[in-house]
RNA sequence: GGCGAUUUAGUGUAGGGGUCUAGCACGCCACCCUCUCAAGGUGGAGACUCGGGUUCGAAUCCCGAAUUCGCUACCA
């Protein structure tokens, strides 16, 4: 039985991280399987719709290679893949549970659910207290009929019986089994927007779609009961898909669910694409934005809640797929480690090819103002090779490279202090000098033995001479070897700015 | 409060009775490399929540406590 697995996320706002992560290990799972990966778009809370949320979710998962083989876009034989259009067939299966004696009717107002629990300590809407609530229970057939025709707002709620064990079988946590006293008679369909609540919705859309396996954050393991009793209900059980419950995300420093404040407090995203609240106007940033590449989004989030067994980390999406079990998920919540996020995108720049490195490279230029037609696909990729084992953020190639494009409008004050003396310039006028000699393209390979062997001549100091030739290049002292910087750059340029350093640079006393 | 889950260094994790003087990675520190900053290499500090058992022997099994998290809505 090849597994049929669902990702199923609720328009209500940009999707979370957390959400990502589950949407990566149904995919894997079903990837792993050969199975299927449907999304669901679990829209019954129309309190809570936000527009735009939808196509979020399919942008974020299309950005990072998390395909979906069924869904609202995809189509597929068991749709609609949106509960608002599958309104019939929740009231059909509701009606069912209420002619099994499954379900009631319950007209109680929130007021005076409000005021019942007000008035008992512990109050549960169950076995316990139903029957002095306002329901089909306790009203009668006709006096409910009574009060539907009359236009009464009302909930179906599910009949639990008390005092049973019921056991779930989860694959990373095992059996877990609590009693149905604690349950209580949740809520399964709502007459006010003619909508099922998640229970229901969940139970008969998974049942209908023909879902294998229920691959949920762990918040869901309190009510993964209730969800086995309603399959009982139905008459579902031999066809009751397997459950997992994943570990939480949780927060990097104090306690509790990773949640989208951390991001803003802590400066890093929640999100993987930036979005734009159409009520609120605010923006949050994303991962895409903020210059993650998905591969080392996904490759990140994997390894968070689970391991391929050995010591191996850098994975792709692929080789994630061929190792993936659920045997070796964890249990416990993963606090969520961004610095080793800033790692993995380190690592997949690293091993990005030249030409897209180049690409993005450009896009980091023109953000910064500089004209890149007036330099070479060649010179810009040069740039970015020599500077990329030291930044973890394409953005960052601009603080690392700028000066292949602009030549240094200050020169750093501390380097200047230490590496600039009265005797500089006359040594940067010889080292002018010495340049000249050299073929015009300075190939590094000539550039240094001569400038090195010239250095040594004079008995100059090599650490002062070059950290000074550095200073008046680049501006400060960092970045590639010097004579790879100056073989990129040609003499004409490099001894343009030895000359503008000489005369801008003055000694501080 | 009730119910459930959870528990190895700061963080993510390996470990499933002896091979554990507990491995790996991120982060941190030092050294090497070096014209600088990185990268890289080498090394270092740093953990089995606690208490009882079981056993010749427990990070590994059992019991208890504690911890943290989640759920406890006409939200998902």
């Amino acid at each position: 039985m090849t597994p049929r697995v669902r990702f199923a996320p609720s328009p209500t706002g940009p999707l979370h991280i957390g959400g990502v992560r589950t949407a990566l290990f149904n995919y894997l799972f079903a990837r792993r399987h050969g199975g299927t990966m449907v999304l669901r778009i679990e829209d019954t809370d129309s309190q809570r719709f936000v527009p735009g949320a939808e196509d979020y979710i399919n942008e974020s998962l299309a950005w990072l290679g998390i395909t979906i083989d069924e869904g609202v876009r995809e189509g597929g034989p068991y749709g609609p893949y949106k509960q608002s259009e599958r309104r019939d067939i929740y009231r059909e299966h509701v009606k069912q549970l209420l002619d099994a004696g499954r379900a009631y009717i319950a007209f109680d107002t929130p007021e005076e659910l409000e005021a019942a629990r007000q008035a008992t300590p512990n109050f549960q809407y169950d076995a316990s207290t139903r029957g002095r609530m306002r329901n089909s229970l306790t009203l009668g057939d006709e006096e409910t009929r009574r009060l539907i025709d009359a236009g009464e707002k009302y909930v179906v709620r599910f009949l639990v019986e008390p005092g049973r064990d019921v056991t779930v079988d989860d694959m990373v946590r095992g059996l877990v089994t609590i009693n149905s006293s604690i349950l209580d008679d949740k809520v399964l369909y709502k007459s006010a927007d003619d909508l099922p609540t998640y229970h229901l919705a969940n139970i008969v859309d998974d049942h209908l779609m023909k879902i294998t396996h229920v691959i949920r954050g762990e918040e869901w393991l309190p009510s993964a009961p209730l969800h086995v009793l309603l399959y009982e209900a139905f008459g579902w059980t031999d066809t009751m898909p397997r459950f997992v419950h994943l570990p939480l995300l949780l927060k990097p420093d104090g306690k509790g669910k990773l949640s989208k404040r951390d991001g803003d407090r802590l400066g890093f995203p929640v999100f993987p694409l930036e979005w734009h609240d159409p009520k609120s106007g605010d923006i949050s940033s994303g991962y895409r934005e903020k210059g993650y590449l998905p591969e080392a989004v996904v490759n990140f989030l994997a390894l968070l809640g689970w391991n391929p067994g050995d010591d191996s980390e850098i994975m792709s999406i692929d080789e994630l797929t061929s190792k993936f079990d659920f045997a070796r998920c964890s249990k416990a919540g993963a606090k969520f480690d961004y610095e080793k996020g800033r790692w993995f995108n380190h690592k997949y720049i690293q091993a990005l090819p030249a030409e897209k490195l180049t690409e993005l490279f450009k896009d980091v230029l023109a953000k910064n103002g500089v004209d890149t037609a007036a330099f070479s696909d060649e010179y810009i990729g040069r740039a970015a090779e020599m500077v990329k084992e030291r930044i973890n953020f394409p953005a960052e190639l601009w603080d690392q490279a700028r000066f292949f494009f602009v030549a240094p409008d200050s020169y750093d004050p501390k380097a200047v202090k230490k590496r600039w003396s009265e005797q500089t310039p006359a040594i940067m006028d010889e080292l002018i000098g010495e340049l000249n000699k050299l073929p015009e393209t300075l190939p590094a390979d000539v550039a240094e033995p001569a400038i090195l062997g010239w250095i040594a001549d004079k008995g100059y100091h090599l650490g002062n001479v070059m950290n000074a030739f550095r200073l008046a290049v680049v501006g400060e002292c960092k970045g590639p070897h010097m004579f790879a910087i100056t073989e990129l750059m040609g003499r004409d340029e490099v001894e343009r700015r030895i000359r503008r350093a000489v005369s801008e640079i003055k000694l501080a006393e």
